[in-house]
Order: structure tokens, then sequence, then C-alpha cells
DNA sequence: TTTGACTCCGTACCTGTCTCCAGGGTTTAG
DNA sequence: CTAAACCCTGGAGACAGGTACGGAGTCAAA
């Protein structure tokens, strides 16, 4: 039954100390109880919501999104909100995914035919940026 | 030699006139000269800057990197340096498409898991971010 | 008991890219 | 001539997700 202070719940949950007290402010974390002296004392549970919160956090969650993944937890609904939380996530990604090939594609295009060695002026990628060459981006 | 103001070089380039001067600012782009009364006279050059800023945009350049490419194209040095930003530019892609399709595994994963008729307290995907079931993520 | 590590609160700051507002002056179409 | 549409400045606000700081109170070990 022993509880934390919020230095050693920071570092069990491997966030610094101001984090955990942001998390509070935006409703992350619930408030804990206080000691006399008005320090935070919280239960082990802790530890757990925020490793919940670091994981989410890497398989891309906004803290928004993981405050609803927290709320549903507590709620007796079942688990296909969850599921249409993560599945929006998926979606997202693959959108970001097909931009970022995009982006890679062009940039390719324009770095090989690039020449380094000459000046500026006859460089490839400004004269697509430039838009006096295609960069297969706009129409003509 | 009709010079633009604010406004119709802000449609022209498709950006709004806050961010034109907003790209002034930061120096994206020249202060030009006034008109009597202060207006902003924009010589039809700034228009091609301007699009040659949202066409870098597009292809993924920060605009501190759309600063440099501005800098370079108005050095006398030779094309390298350019390609050396737009490699970069393609190494940092490269890293996010890794990151983001490492999430998305770990996300499919999870929704796979997940049959949305039962609770949230049999719920595959909060359990994996509850670290009480792997998630591919952690190790054991 | 003293020292050092910890905690409290509130607020400001950071990156990046804008976006909006108030309270003016100017230009242009009818 | 008037009304609409435009322009000016400076500053604030927005988003996300924290991070830093100052000044003061508290706790634990030597």
């Amino acid at each position: 039954m022993q509880r934390l202070t919020i230095g050693k719940l920071a570092r069990a949950g491997d966030v610094g100390v101001e984090t955990v007290r942001f998390y509070e402010k935006t409703g992350l974390l619930d408030e804990p109880p206080r000691s006399s002296s008005g320090y935070r004392q919280y239960p082990p549970e802790a530890v757990s919501r925020l490793r919940f919160i670091r994981r989410a956090k890497a398989v891309g969650f906004s803290l928004s999104e993981i405050k609803e993944l927290l709320e549903l937890r507590a709620s007796r609904q079942n688990a296909g909100s969850v599921k249409a939380v993560a599945e929006a996530r998926i979606a997202e990604i693959d959108l970001r995914l097909v931009e970022l090939r995009e982006m890679r594609r062009l940039l390719e295009r324009l770095t090989a035919k690039c020449n380094g060695e000459a000046p500026v002026s006859q460089c490839a990628i400004l004269a697509a940026l430039d838009g006096t060459q295609s960069c297969g981006h706009d129409k003509p």
C-alpha cells in the first residue's frame, strides 16, 4: 500500500516530473490524494496508467486519443469503440505513408537529375521548384 | 512592370495575405518597396518565389530548409549543397517511414486480435497497452 | 541540525506554421 | 460621394506536447 511521490512515479514511468503534472492538468492522470503538506501521493496503479500512456504514444496515438482510450477502458462499453479508435489511427497512418512516399519519390527523382558539380543556376532541384521544369507535381 | 498588392500576390500564390506577411517576417520573402501610402508593392518575380515556397513545402521541406534553398539559389555555389539538403530530407522521410510502418504493423496486429463485441475488459488492444499482454514492442 | 534532494504553484517559454483581431487609413467601383 | 473591399501595424491566439524557472516549503540522511 505504499504511495509514490511524483518523482518516484515519474522515474517508474520514465517521464519527467513536469510531464506527470502536465498529464494531470490535461486529464490523462487523475489527481491523486495529497499528504498533509500537499505532496501528491500516487497509488501503485498510477504507474501502469503512466505506462499505458507511454505505450500508446509509441504506437502513435495522440494524447487526446489516449485520453479517449483511457475513458473507454474505464467504461462498460464493448471493445468496438476502442477498435474504432485504433482503426482510425491506422487510416491516418496510411494517409501519411502515402504522402511521405509521394514526397520521397519526387525528391528522389530530383536529386537523381541534379549534378552536384554544376553551378546552382543549373540545379535540377531548384529548377523543378521554380516551376521552370516539371517536378511531376504540378500539371503543365 | 505592374506591381502587385499583397492580396493579389497572395491569390497568385494561393496562400493567405497573413501568410505572405509571415513569410516576410521570417525572411522567406524580401521586403518589397512601398507605395507612398505604405502599401507593399511586389514585383512579378515575387509570385514565382512564393510558388517556389509552395512547391518546396509540397515535397516536405520545412520553412527553414526552404529559406536555405532560397539562399543557395541566390549564391554562386555549385549544386552540391542543394543536393545535400534534398538528400537530408530524403533521409528524414525514410526514418519517418520506418517509424510509421512499425506503428502500423503493431496497430494492425492489435486490431486483428480485438473482438469488437466483447466488453472493453477483454479488449486485446487495451490489454496490450496495459502491458498485461505483449504488443510486440516491449521485451518480456 | 544542517544540508541536499525533493516538492509545491504559477507562469512563461519552446518549435513550427500560421491565423485572427482591433483600430485605424486607402483605393476603387458604382 | 459613398460604401465595399482592400491595406497597415502590433500583438495575441491556436495547435501539440511538453520544458524551464523562481521562490518557497518539506523531508531524509549524516
